[in-house]
DNA sequence: TGTACATCAGTGAACGCGCGTTCACTGATGTAC
DNA sequence: TGTACATCAGTGAACGCGCGTTCACTGATGTAC
């Protein structure tokens, strides 16, 4: 068979897309290969084509969620504590809590990625670096801290709240949680 | 063989001790009964005599462990903004960092947790209030948020900012972490 | 006091299974002549 | 215009491997008589 222009790159990009989605949902140990491909509407043996090894792509998944979740805190304009409360309030969502799978990989992922190669930690490291620049822009200036420090707790309570969220069965549990969670970011 | 009176509780406790380290320092999936019998010097026969399955085994190390994260917020007396600052100086150390394997489990596992049966889930979530409890009569009064809110805050932050730590390579990028979610909590 | 037996924590081989990876192959199309 | 060949994305069987679980067995000791 030959493809048209374009059709190799397009098909490595479903078969990221679903891996990617089926590492958060799943996690990495628990997602093989041959699910992903399967879930791209391949098979087995043609993963080879598009990716070294299956640490490889969950390189590239780590990298390409990470950046979408940049691009999620750029999408809203603005700065203060208006963009925070929208940020906040959108981060620690129900819509969120639920989806997993396209959701921020950081509450999802970090423990395997603190577990992997060097390779996936800088990417890891790297994307996460930018993230946190990006947010200290936006902080509110009116606090004694410096905006870097402001932007990594509004982080680490973000994603902590959301992971401790998804933990449990009862709707209201989780509510409570990412409602707590929202009025000390926004505080 | 016959052994003393005792004898088989011990040997219990030693596989759940030995599972319990191992899983928050691989991940669930990456730790083998087999490796985990081991480590608890006997062979993967024996296992089935102490739990039902695997599952069972992460279970009772879910609990075992987030049991051991209520003591060490108990350990120490007093409460307010005092307390607060030694429980996040302590929680949020490079010690607690580094050591994962005898860490709290909530950085290391909630993801996993959040994947596996309703049982491991309830666990957590009773095991959650105890602590989240616990942290709400210790937390300083002075504030307009009801205190279980804070402690919701408190135990997010410090969860997220340890396990977002220990993503990186870099030290100093760590150690930036998890000063900024000190300062954050104590604020 | 002596002996036959039950107990049961722990052993280690075996089971089926799915993993990550390799590899010979397919077959539609572009290119060389 | 026709034809032989190279290309290469994708196929699907096969590889060795370790998993979770099962099971017949071991063997030191307590108990029944």
């Amino acid at each position: 068979m030959r493809y048209p222009p374009g059709h190799k790159e397009e098909t490595r990009r479903r078969i990221l897309a679903e891996a990617s989605a089926l590492f958060r949902r799943q996690g990495t140990d628990a997602t093989g290969i041959p699910e992903v491909m399967k879930a791209a509407g391949l098979t087995i043996g043609g993963f080879y084509r598009h990716f070294d090894s299956k640490s490889a792509l969950f390189r590239e998944a780590v990298r390409s969620s990470l950046q979408r979740t940049l691009a999620f805190l750029r999408h809203n304009p603005g700065r203060g504590n208006q963009w925070l409360k929208g940020a906040a309030d959108r981060y620690l969502s129900r819509e969120h809590l639920t989806n997993v799978a396209h959701g921020c990989p950081l509450p999802a992922l970090t423990p395997d990625i603190a577990r992997a190669d060097p390779e996936v930690r800088d990417v890891y490291a790297n994307a996460l670096l930018e993230i946190v620049d990006e947010l200290a822009q936006r902080m509110p200036e009116d606090d004694t801290q410096p905006p870097r420090d402001r932007a990594w707790a509004f982080i680490a309570t973000s994603v902590g709240g959301l992971m401790l969220a998804r933990g449990t069965d009862d709707p209201e549990l989780a509510d409570e949680i990412l409602h707590a969670c929202r009025e000390a970011i926004v505080d």
